[in-house]
DNA sequence: GTCTATAGCTGGATAGAC
DNA sequence: GTCTATCCAGCTATAGAC
């Protein structure tokens, strides 16, 4: 069993899984010391306030999600193959993590200005305008489709990260289970990117 | 000016305003009560508690998100023409209400059994195994590609509804304001369909 | 470092005057 | 119906013993 985690680290993990959940306003500063088989004042020993905490938790998870973007965009295979090992690698990492979609797109609707200072902390941001631009070359080039490169872009990011933030949905009106949902994410690593090489072919 | 409306007509637009933004959680009924420009003993009088009050909120925002589905799935055009139609009404709906599909998802997220009661209270739900068994048809017949009815389904949706839940990421990360995110939603009510029917051509 | 006990505050809900 | 004042539960945060 790997128990042997110290108490600062048996605090990150529970408040990361209670904050994932919950989020900001929502978790209770009990729940995470619940979960993390300790007392609550030992969180403020440690991290001295709910939002310092959830700042921490915050950083880490945000940067999961764009440190990730950032490898797979800046290799330079060709675009179709680039595409591919984007939606393969985010799919895969939020099968991971399927709670982190939600997460973020909520705390960031709660407080915009929590964006600007995460980029003012990270200037590396995955170089978005070069792989727009490279959109923008292929559609000149005919070797896809001329389209939008933000559109784009959007359509990518959103057959990837929805279905994450609609588990829930899925689960109610489908009547969906946990293995089912692991069955079509994993499928949805190849079928969303062929599913957007096809819409995008010339 | 439309400020004929009655206190409780009020109160109800404030709830559903404050309540979309912040969520169950992070709404404050003094907030609620600010908006509407009344004391917070008022809100309790005409609706006894928070949650009676979330309750009315949800039911409202929820009724509006399957109402509209329902009418345009169960129109009887040929099935590119229906997704035309589904892709074009459901982004018109969510421009009307961009802070629906995050305050949905959010809410079923943290409670899960929301969904279960609000289906025992509307069986009018629309007939999703139908529009699901003729995109198989259509698969089978050869007017579409073959492709999974589900996973069909949910690329639709995913294209449709995330950029709305999103807004606050492309506002921050492309530097987006109102007006450009106004135009990029507009564009989507063709853009997306072609996306859509292009991806599915035999 | 970790616990118990508690201070101090925030926010939902109620009482009662008008 | 609408307001002010207040109650009380629940929560963050701290004090202090061990």
């Amino acid at each position: 069993m790997s128990q042997e985690k110290s108490t600062e680290e048996q605090i990150i993990a529970a408040a990361k899984k209670i904050f994932l959940q919950k989020g900001l306003a929502g978790a209770r500063m009990q729940d995470i010391a619940d979960e993390a088989g300790i007392n609550k004042a030992l969180l403020h020993y440690y991290y001295r306030s709910k939002d310092k905490l959830f700042d921490i938790v915050f950083d880490e998870a945000f940067d999961k999600v764009i440190s990730r973007l950032s490898t797979i965009i800046s290799t330079n295979m060709s675009l179709p193959d680039r595409i591919r090992s984007i939606v393969r690698g985010y799919i895969e990492g939020l099968a991971e993590n399927p709670h982190l979609p939600l997460f973020i797109l909520n705390e960031l609707q709660q407080d915009p200005e929590l964006l600007i200072r995460k980029f003012k902390a990270k200037p590396n941001f995955p170089n978005l305008q070069l792989f727009l631009m490279e959109i923008a070359r292929a559609g000149e080039q005919g070797t896809i489709r001329k389209i939008s490169p933000i559109q784009l872009m959007i359509n990518i990011l959103s057959l990837c990260v929805f279905p994450f933030a609609a588990r829930p949905l899925l689960k109610g009106v489908v009547g969906m289970d946990d293995v089912q949902f692991r069955l079509l994410t994993e499928e949805r690593k190849e079928l969303v990117a062929d599913f957007i090489l096809k819409a995008i072919e010339p």
